[in-house]
DNA sequence: CTGAAAGCGCTTACAG
DNA sequence: CTGAAAGCGCTTACAG
């Protein structure tokens, strides 16, 4: 077995009461036995343990993080984000994905909550009635990213994604287009899939474009996706001259899409893309899309969540971090 | 407060001991006290304390991951990995991006040992000398994934990086190439860099061509590195006429700046890269490259962690996942 | 089949 | 400034 606070003490000619306050850094500790317990402490090699302290103190510097897929680049920066500022205050994250699987939310959900989790971070598209009661009911501190709840019952950070789609579709509109398609998730009831539709169609009445719903199709997230979906939407006997996609792989796959058929990218079909995903400048054409700020959205929402803990402030509002439209070179003029 | 093990068992009118038993599962518990236990369970909503179990049983269920930078999309496929077959068998992950910095690993090191993980996943290019002494002292057990310690002394898993590196100079040699670039890591001493260089020396030489130390050029693992890079590459007198690269975002800023400056890929250069990036297939040209089974690494490594903590069996050795080259578009047989 | 009690490794009032 | 003791919420020999 491991050495522990007693060994330490025994070693020091002291009481483990002591150990533990110099430890802790507690002041009231005589300089010379603070040093016959450090010198014990380096001898034995001491570390202590971490879930004995977590057992009385009644925290543990964990947050459960819950992520759709950490496969997913927009994930994996996010991510980045939520440890970089954990790390800065001494907490560590468990990281679990849930492939947006209602089961494994709640079974992750009662796993942060058996292992004591301070706090949870939920990152993804949508969060389900019942996933919300269960954590309200449980009364842990939870911040969500990169989508909110309409209802503000929990605190969240995230792009306004009504006002993203609606800014480029309007792009796509200034530029001409006004038949345009909108490639979009297969899960129905995603809450981000409905905000960015809702600023879609707003951006399109905006000009009094009738919405044909023809144009909406729903697909995958991947690069194939985007690829299959570009297939029907070629096969439309009215097919659009424009196509946002709900992210920058789908959007991928559909320019692929289009260029396998002998269509050009963007003369003959524009197609614009979400998040910024780091290749998308990389590829060619490089593509229009509209860049959330990942890192930061993860590292504040740690830091929203630390607070929160901290100071027992759960007046946190749902704050919006600005998109920005990144303009490339998937996107013709066609006035 | 939360309800405990207490509570239950006032309001089931038995022993925590009895309400322990189950909860876990015993079975020399009376059907009909069970029953009103579990009823008792369910009313109060009682989960249990997993710290405090953890503290009793000395095993915490869950293991600590280093990675460099889950940003990269080669970790992110380890991860999930692991993280898959953690959850089947009851373990969670605590996730830690160490940059490759020493010391960053150590203070992660040193949390995994507080927070008392049953194991340790360290994923990587390299694993210094101080850290596996660490480490090996510490007694936790560890397995290593994606790359291996030369001198046996942890487990691994991970492909034969010289071999691979072999194989695929080995192919650009069949496809008539003699002047072979080389695209590699900044860190010196990076294990898997090392790994790769002696299998690219050891084609070359099986067939006789001379190293030209000049070919070697040392970047970042980005795409913009390999942008870098070449452009390194092309301001060489006798420049090659392939190049490898370390991984596939290397291998994509390398076509780039290729072509930037106005040559063909792979026409004119030949570009081929490592770990089969999921956009490999999806840029133009289709990049060349040598796939890694990055999710069985992922969950191998993880399998094998779990195996040696419940069988005490610590008489795993590295073990080797194929590799394979996927041929694609980015190399030219210019004999 | 069930319960009382010890103990996992810490922290912290309380007393001195 | 320091120590003895209680307690965090569990599990499990031991006794009955």
């Amino acid at each position: 077995m491991n050495v522990k606070i007693k060994d330490v003490a025994r070693e020091a000619n002291v009481s483990v009461a002591t150990v533990s306050r110099v430890l802790n850094n507690i002041p009231l500790v005589n300089d010379e036995t603070k040093k016959r317990v450090q010198d014990a402490i380096d001898r034995t090699g001491y570390k202590p343990n971490a879930i004995a302290r977590s057992l009385k103190m009644q925290r543990t510097n964990t947050f459960g993080i819950m992520i759709p897929d950490i496969t997913q680049a927009y994930y994996t920066q996010v991510v980045r984000g939520v440890e970089d500022v954990c790390n800065i205050y001494d907490y560590n994250i468990i990281l679990c994905n849930t492939d947006s699987d209602p089961i494994k939310e709640h079974t992750y959900l009662n796993v942060f909550l058996e292992k004591q989790c301070d706090g949870i971070l939920f990152i993804g598209k949508s969060l389900s009635e019942d996933l919300i009661l269960a954590i309200t009911n449980s009364r842990v501190p939870i911040v969500l990213g990169a989508l909110s709840d309409s209802e503000e019952r929990v605190p969240s950070v995230s792009i306004n994604n009504d006002e993203a789609a609606y800014d480029i579709t309007k792009y796509l509109i200034d530029n001409g287009h006004k038949k345009i398609g909108f490639l979009t998730d297969e899960d129905e009831i995603s809450y981000v899939g409905i905000e960015r539709k809702k600023g879609y169609i707003r951006a399109l009445e905006s000009v009094g474009i009738e919405v044909n719903n023809d144009y909406e199709l729903k697909g995958k997230y991947t690069i194939k996706g985007g690829y299959d979906l570009m297939d029907k939407m070629l096969k439309l006997k009215d097919r659009p001259t424009a196509v946002v996609a709900l992210n920058d792989e789908m959007a991928l796959g559909a320019i692929r899409k289009a260029e396998d058929v002998g269509l050009k990218v963007p003369e003959d079909m524009s197609v614009i893309g979400f998040n910024n995903f780091s290749i998308s400048e990389w590829v060619k054409p490089t593509i229009t899309t509209v860049a959330q700020p990942m890192y930061d959205i993860g590292a504040i929402s740690a830091r929203m969540l630390i607070k929160t803990i901290n100071n027992k402030q759960d007046e946190n509002k749902s704050i919006f971090v600005p998109h920005e439209i990144i303009i490339r070179d998937s996107v013709k003029n066609i006035e």
